[in-house]
Formats: C-alpha cells, sequence, structure tokens
DNA sequence: TTGACTTGGTTTATCGTTTAAACAAACTCG
DNA sequence: CGAGTTTGTTTAAACGATAAACCAAGTCAA
C-alpha cells in the first residue's frame, strides 16, 4: 500500500508495557530462553501476536554480529546455468533462516570487486561465489567471512563443482553404445579447468573405441568461431560434442544454416542442460548439472562454515548424468 | 579465505582513538557533513584508509531505519523472462547504493507470502514485486514500505508494465501489412490481465482487415495442452500469434513435430523476447519487453518513493516493439 | 566592551536488540 | 529459624553508528 504513514513496527518495548514486564523478559519469552513463568510467557506471546510483532533484524545483528544473510555472486543471471544455480540456492537458504543478497558480476572481474566489497560491508554472514575470471577477488579485498565457491575451483576456498571428467565419460560411453565410432569436438575453452575435465573425460573413454575426427576451441557461448565453423562442415563425423549448451546451440543453428538436419543427419550433444536445452527443437540432449544438489550443498556447507568454523577444506564434486532429448540419434549409416 | 579469524573489522571508534579525537567527529568526515578542520578531516581520512575501515552498514541501518536494502520477489528465476528482469534491477539497485534481496516465490501465493514476510522482517526499504497470482499477499502483510509493481498490475500499487495492449495492436498491423488475412491464436491465461490485454489489442486491429481462424488458451507454458494442440493441426492459418514466447516455443515444436516447417509453411509469433527467442532456429520473431526500461524505470520509482513519500500513485507503461526474425514471412499462396 | 554569531569540536541520548550480572522473593534443609 | 539455593525478573551494559544538545573559543558589529 502506498499508504505509507511512519507506521512503526511494534519493538520489544510495546510488547513489554502491554504486558507489564521488561523488555528483557519478553526477549527471553521469544527467544525461548531464559526462565519465564509458563502464565507470562504465555501473555507476552499473545501480546506479540496481538500486536503483530517480527522480530527486527537489523537491530538484532548489531548485537550478535550476525546478519542472517549471504551474498551470492554470479556472473550473470540472464544466463539461464546461473539461474538455475542461484534458484536452489535462495531456497535452500530461506529454509535456513537466511537472506540471500544477490549481486551480478557481469562477468567482470571490476563488477566483481565492487559487488563484493559491498556485500562484506553489509555483514553478508558468508558468501557463495562464482568468480568471474581466475582473479581472487575475494582474496584481495581481505574477505573474513567464509566462502563457498560453485562451479569452479579456486585455491584456498571450498568448493562445489560437478564431475565434469566423470560427466564428459559417461557421454562418451553413451554415444559408444549407440553405435557411434567418430565425434567432432567444440570444446570450450581449455584454459578452463571445467572445459579441459569434460573434454579429457569424453576422451580418456571414447578413444577405446572410437575415434575424434576433429576438435576445436569455442568460447562458452552461442556465436561459433571461425575454426568451428570450418571443422563442422568438414562433415566426418556422426555426431557432434560441444563444451557445454551454449556452444550446442551455436552448433545446432550453423548446420540449420547449412541445411543440414539435426539428429536425422547429424547428431549433436552438449553439457549442462539448462533451461533452454529442453526449448529447442530437437531438444537437445545433454550431460545435466546437478543443479539442485550442487546449490543445496553449497548452501549447507556455508551454513556449516558460519555456525562452526572449522574442519578442512572440502571439493565436492557431484555426479552428472544424461538427459536424453531428440538431438542424439543411435548411429545408423549415411545411406 | 578459510582462515576465519574473529578479525574484527575496524570501527568509528579505532579510528577516533587512532587520530585521537572523538567518534562523532569521524563519523562527521565520513559522511562529509558537521564542521571539521580540514586538517582533521585528512588524518581521519588517512586513518580510515590505513584501517581499512568500512561502514558498518547494519549498525547504520538501526540507527537511521534505512536498510538501503530492496527487496525483489519473483515468481521464478528460472523463467528466462524474470531473469531478464532482475538483472537491470539488481544493476540500476547497486548504482543507486542499495542491495537487493531476492526471493523467488516459485509462483505460489504461500511461498510468496512467507518470503515478503521475511523481506520486511528484514527491514528492506521498499520491494520491488511480480505478485505470483491475483492475491495481494503485500496488504495481508499490512506492508508499510513503499512496493512498485513489475509486470502486473493490482489495484493501490504502483506499477510498471510494457503496454502489452498497443504490442498486440503493433503485431496485428504488422502481419497486415505482410499480407497475412487469416490468424490462428494460442493466447495466455485469459484471466491473466496482460494476456488479455495483448490478445485484445491484436484482435483490435487485425480484425479490420483479416480474421481469427481460431482462437485457444494455454498457460504461459512450453507445454501445449490439447485444446491447443488440436487447434493448431486445424491447419486453418497462415500465422500463429501466442501469447508468449514459451508458448510459441511449444508450437514450433509441434509443428516440427508435425513435419510441418515453421517459416515456410506457416508462421509464429510470440511476446517478450526472451533472450532464447533470438537463439532458436528460426529466430522467433516477437513484441519485445523492453526489459531495460521496466527494470530500470521501477527502480527509479521505488527510490523516488523511499526517499520523497509523497506523490499520486504512478502506472508506468511502456511502449513494446517488434523484434523481426525468421519464424515470420510475408503471406503467399499455399501453391 | 559586550552581546550575538560563527567555528570546531565533544558529550550524551538513542535505535531495537541481546546478554551478563544483580536482585528479590520464595523455597530447602539441617 | 537463618543460611543457602533456586526461581523469576529487572537493571544495565553493550553492539556501531547518527543526531541533537552543548560548550569553549574566536569574530565582529554596535
Amino acid at each position: 500500500m502506498q499508504r505509507h504513514i511512519p507506521s512503526k513496527r511494534p519493538t520489544l518495548k510495546d510488547i513489554a508495557s502491554e504486558v507489564g514486564v521488561s523488555i528483557t523478559t519478553v526477549s527471553y519469552v521469544l527467544n525461548d530462553t531464559g526462565t519465564v513463568t509458563p502464565g507470562v510467557r504465555k501473555r507476552v506471546r499473545a501480546a506479540a501476536a496481538k500486536l503483530g510483532y517480527q522480530t527486527n533484524q537489523t537491530a538484532k545483528a548489531t548485537r550478535t554480529g550476525r546478519t542472517n544473510t549471504i551474498g551470492l555472486i554470479l556472473p550473470g543471471l540472464t544466463n539461464p546455468f546461473f539461474a538455475q544455480l542461484a534458484q536452489p540456492i535462495q531456497t535452500r537458504a530461506h529454509n535456513a533462516g537466511y537472506g540471500v543478497l544477490l549481486f551480478d558480476s557481469h562477468g567482470d572481474p571490476a563488477w566483481e570487486r565492487r559487488g563484493a566489497s559491498d556485500l562484506l560491508a553489509r555483514g553478508t554472514d558468508g558468501i557463495i561465489w562464482c568468480p568471474a575470471g581466475e582473479i581472487d577477488t575475494l582474496a584481495e579485498l581481505k574477505a573474513s567471512v567464509p566462502v563457498v565457491l560453485v562451479d569452479r575451483v579456486l585455491p584456498g576456498y571450498d568448493s562445489v563443482t560437478s564431475d565434469s571428467f566423470s560427466g564428459g565419460a559417461q557421454m562418451a560411453d553413451h554415444l559408444a553404445a549407440l553405435g557411434h565410432r567418430s565425434v567432432g569436438m567444440v570444446s570450450g575453452p581449455l584454459s578452463l579447468a571445467n572445459a579441459r575435465a569434460r573434454r579429457d573425460g569424453f576422451c580418456s573413454r571414447f578413444l577405446k573405441s572410437g575415434k575424434i575426427a576433429w576438435e576445436t576451441e569455442n568460447p562458452f557461448s552461442i556465436e561459433l568461431g571461425k575454426d568451428a565453423a570450418s571443422a563442422i562442415d568438414t562433415d566426418a563425423c556422426s555426431v557432434i560434442v560441444c563444451g557445454n549448451d551454449l556452444i550446442a546451440f551455436g552448433v545446432m543453428r550453423h548446420l540449420h544454416d547449412r541445411g543440414i538436419h539435426v539428429s536425422r543427419e547429424i547428431s549433436v550433444v552438449g553439457f549442462d542442460d539448462i533451461t533452454w536445452s529442453s526449448f529447442a527443437t530437437p531438444g537437445l540432449t545433454t550431460v545435466r548439472q546437478p543443479f539442485e544438489a550442487m546449490g543445496s550443498e553449497a548452501l549447507e556447507l556455508l551454513v556449516k562454515r558460519i555456525t562452526s568454523e572449522n574442519g578442512p577444506r572440502a571439493g565436492l564434486s557431484l555426479a552428472m548424468s544424461i538427459t536424453e532429448r531428440g538431438s542424439l540419434r543411435p548411429f545408423q549409416d549415411d545411406a
């Protein structure tokens, strides 16, 4: 409502004078601590309910030093990958009593720095962070709160990632089982650890039964570089394995432009299983990141750090799984 | 870093004793208020920098009653529409000195209620809200902070929406100009005001030169109901107008499954212009929501409410515009 | 010279909590 | 029956900041 009266929310004091006890007693009742007569307890509770009391988290925070708020720094919400990660984190955080302060770094370390600094000043109890680059922004800021990384690994931090190597291996086995023997690869930037792991995992298994017809590198983006485009045009494989779903979409579009029918004439697979992958026609077969689990685990780990402080550094790696859709078909001789 | 020493951050007190002045003086310097000698100013600034002082927003908030934080309640981050809305809001908020507490209601009024209540308890200075349903959750909670609605309208609230009616009209004129005379419509749920406005806006213009071959309703989702599917199969129109992009993808997929080539044989258009629409093959011609502008305006309006309180209720309606891509072609006789 | 204003600060009160410590009244027990 | 506990509640001191009231010293016009 736009009424916007100063309408002070009721405080402990209001309840206290309503009931005729001290502020402390009220605080005890509401926190279920201290020794208070059942009768008083009841009356305080009643008054609190009647006045519609809600504890002032801000004041509580100054006193306790805990804001019950965590920061979430991501490289970009419009990338569905991060949105899908953010969602379970927020939900779990709420259930654990934490609010989530969101910051979008736009993939830019300079912005990231501003955001992290802001979150720190706001007194977040901890931060879940997906670094924009290879720079350890939070260390530079001398962050003194627990930090958990998601989808990235950086020395000195707890992290939650998915097991890219084994994900790649799974996809290799899957393709082999479908009879594919020759694949093309458009990997993500091999300077990135998980792009490398996906590739290596895939190769580690696939080379046992098949061969890599060609291989090229591309940014994690739908825009295809010249290398990738010309590699695809050689048309020397039955399936193209992409470093992530975005790349896969770029490949599918390229094939479409060339008049090649994805699925009937050639298969395409990706990594991540972002929301869009189910929107595409045909749907993209891909190695799914366990978004839900990653979010939950990251949050749980962070909360543990916040409340108990100790324990060895943890690097949690979660299993990926294949989501089958129309973009992949069993191998059949093109004749 | 996981070091996690209690590492108390420096306070005004620390600076004060370092420099040898009172806390208040330090506060004055740091806030650029009060009357302080340039010399002292300098020394205080130096000490602050040396100690790496950052103001404790929490403490400031208890005193001033302002948290410099706003709440953002959305029905679902994984829906790219909301993610695209959230992004500019967060960025603008940061630039205006506000942190953003995010809450995902999952489109469920019960969750929404919990979230709103939480945000209120955390003392957000204002809330940007896209209601999950027709229920005025925030009124029930007796919210006493300014609230700005995005993409929805509810009596008693400021709101920022896009002009769906005129957007629909624009699309009608565009189709008519391309020679289309017969369209099929898969509207969004007509219980929703903007789904209705899109439809009505479209009809208001299109009926002057053409006709609606068939019309059906569908949730704002890629999953197509039976009604929609069978309507499409009647094959009685040259273009299918969809209530939003998600529906359009559902339609495109359905057509693809039926072996009908979108663009060559039939056109499809949508509403929103979510990111995926430019990635789809063929690209989706759609009526674009001005995400950036909506976010900025909503934030600006909210900040105005927070700082100046007064002024009549505002319902801002922003123009939509057509984004042309491959899914729409001029009408040509199918022979 | 003096009273009214500036200038440059300090004290003190306060925001809404939590929490340690003080205290009073009621019980226990030898 | 008085010392020692227990039980229930209040007083008071923080937390880290801001804002109002205050004060000493200097400036200046009348």
